[in-house]
RNA sequence: CGGGGCGUGGCGCAGGCUGGUAGCGCGCUUGGUUUGGGACCAAGAGGUCGGAGGUUCGAAUCCUCUCGCCCCGACCA
């Protein structure tokens, strides 16, 4: 790694010299290697650059304990903005939130057979407390559906009681073996949805209405693309009748899955209990969802979006969504009480504004720090500027500068900042589009897995020994996507090549 | 958990083979000149060389163990 990045960076800084120069003022992708330092190039070392991202950017730095990581302030802002959108979509449709207890009885924790045996290998153990060793062990929970099921036991009596939606944010720990940054890690924080309700018809309306959710707020505000669907059943989560995913692509080809909503049918409220006195006076178990969404979006965010000079934030969900950074050369005072003012208008308008007044860094130095930050607008504002009453406005999308008018500049920025957004969504999309392609055999899936990855859209027979097959070629079934053709237009299975009873997308998956 | 790589001031690295008590660039501090794409000059501060043992008169360097990080695979959000 070090001595790729040192020959990439020694190439860049000799190149640099000589074009610099002649790109005069026009910034374009093209010019990228000139600027960016201490980031290696994407096509360098993929895993590499995205982790010179998460540090330079600061979104994460490394914990003294293994696998873990302290998310910093920049990192931490971008998870709010995604837990108000997020907070925002679930209680529009009835939800709460509440908070139910880290620590799990064990005796909970194994009530539910699949649900063990799945999530046993990546539990973390709490033995001793005050000094001396537990009569029970604690588990540190991987997930709630136990300890919020015990009380769902409690607090359920009557149909009259349902349907009971509540959410909570909080943090979890699962014991990893390979760790990354916000990808995977050792604790994690997400929010988990658990709901209760009549029927199972309610539970699976429910389980698609989060479904959606996610998808929305994940392709509108991440401008990210998904393909919504339902998990094969080796891949569902352990313990629940069915999945579902929403998967999107990342720029190296690889899949991650964004988020999930399971519907757990009655399983845990026959272990735990949970059962209410209906309308026509039986006792029925109630049926259950559950649903969650991770800090794993904010890798998701990088690795779609993220370029080789760095960050890319799209707008909606940009901690600060313009920076000024003003040109003192000459006339110090008159640009500096221009940008403030500036701010103020910008800010008033409800623009998350910044302005970069520091004097110990030079405009350029600024430039190149907030592109990595991934600022998606950078107003420049010079004694040029000021004298003929504009601004610069430059993208971070695509590096195009324009000038604009100081006169309705809250409307420029915000047509710009929306621009910013749809043009993000659709070059992901079209990235997407790109790197999905029909195949026929497993050979054609080891190949692609080996060549240029990304989605691959085949037919499943369904079957768990073809499934297994595909796995060894290093790719999974990331989904069974909505919106099935035909039963007689299903491919046929990739593996065995009998008739397809699915349409599966696949790829090699983070 | 297997295979590979790397741990040396805040960051990136050199030194290691051939042991002699640590150096470079960036950053940081102070002063000055600068500012439209990572400015310049001068003077400074900062390291028990990841950790623990061992060999040796002497260890960043050699040996053993250990911890961590990164990459590639198997399992997971």
């Amino acid at each position: 790694m070090a001595n790729a990045n040192d020959k990439v960076n020694q190439k860049a800084a000799a190149a640099a010299g000589a074009t610099r120069a002649a790109a005069t003022g026009a910034a374009g992708a093209a010019a990228d290697a000139d600027f960016v330092k201490e980031i290696t190039p994407k096509n360098v070392d993929y895993s590499q650059w995205y982790v010179d991202v998460v540090r330079k950017a600061e979104l994460a730095d490394y914990a003294p304990v293994k696998g873990c990581m302290v998310i910093r302030p920049a990192g931490y802002a971008l998870w709010e903005n995604y837990q108000a959108g997020m907070d925002r979509r679930f209680k529009a449709t009835g939800v709460q939130n509440a908070y139910f207890p880290l620590l799990i009885p064990e005796s909970f924790f194994k009530k539910e057979a699949e649900h063990v045996e799945g999530f046993a290998p990546e539990v973390a153990w709490v033995t001793h407390g005050g000094g001396e060793e537990l009569t029970e062990k604690l588990a540190i929970r991987p997930t709630s559906e136990t300890i919020i099921c015990s009380m769902y036991a409690k607090w359920i009596k009557s149909y009259r009681d349902l349907p009971v939606l509540i959410n909570q944010w909080c943090s979890v720990l699962r014991w990893e073996k390979a760790t990354r940054p916000f990808i995977r890690t050792t604790e994690f924080l997400w929010q988990e949805g658990h709901t209760a309700h009549r029927t199972p018809e309610e539970a699976e309306e429910r389980t698609q209405m989060m479904l959606e959710i996610y998808r929305d707020f994940v392709e509108s505000d991440l401008a990210i693309p998904v393909i919504p669907g339902r998990k094969s059943p080796q891949e569902k989560f352990a313990g629940a009748v069915h999945t579902y995913s929403i998967e999107a692509l990342m720029s190296d080809g690889r899949a991650l899955q964004s988020a999930t909503s399971h519907n757990l049918g009655d399983h845990f409220a026959k272990v735990f209990d949970i059962q209410y006195l209906d309308s026509d006076g039986s006792l029925k178990y109630v049926h259950q969802t559950s649903w969650g969404a991770t800090t794993r979006l904010i890798g998701a965010m990088i690795m779609v979006h993220g370029d080789d000079r760095g960050l890319v934030i799209p707008p909606k969900v940009a901690p600060t969504q313009a920076v000024i950074v003003p040109i003192m050369s000459k006339d110090r005072e008159t640009v500096l009480s221009k940008a403030r003012e500036l701010r103020r208008r910008l800010a008033e308008a409800g623009f998350l504004v910044h302005l970069d007044d520091r004097d110990e860094y030079t405009p350029g130095w600024k430039f190149n720090e907030w592109e990595m930050r991934g600022i998606p607008v950078r107003i420049e504002l010079g004694p040029r500027d000021v004298k003929s009453e504009q601004v610069v406005l430059v993208r971070r999308d695509n590096g195009k500068k324009e000038f604009a008018g100081m006169a309705g500049l809250e409307d420029t920025l915000r047509a710009t900042l929306d621009d910013i957004q749809s043009s993000l969504y659709l070059k992901a999309k079209r990235f997407m589009e790109e790197h999905t392609k029909t195949v026929r055999t497993l050979d054609e899936i080891k190949a692609t897995v080996e060549g240029e990855r990304g989605f691959m859209v085949t037919g499943w027979c369904g079957d768990d020994e073809c499934e297994d097959k595909i796995q060894e070629t290093g790719a999974t079934i990331r989904n069974i996507p909505f919106g099935q053709p035909a039963p007689g237009d299903v491919p046929a299975c990739a593996c065995c090549g009998k008739p397809g009873k699915y349409l599966i997308y696949c790829a090699r998956a983070y």
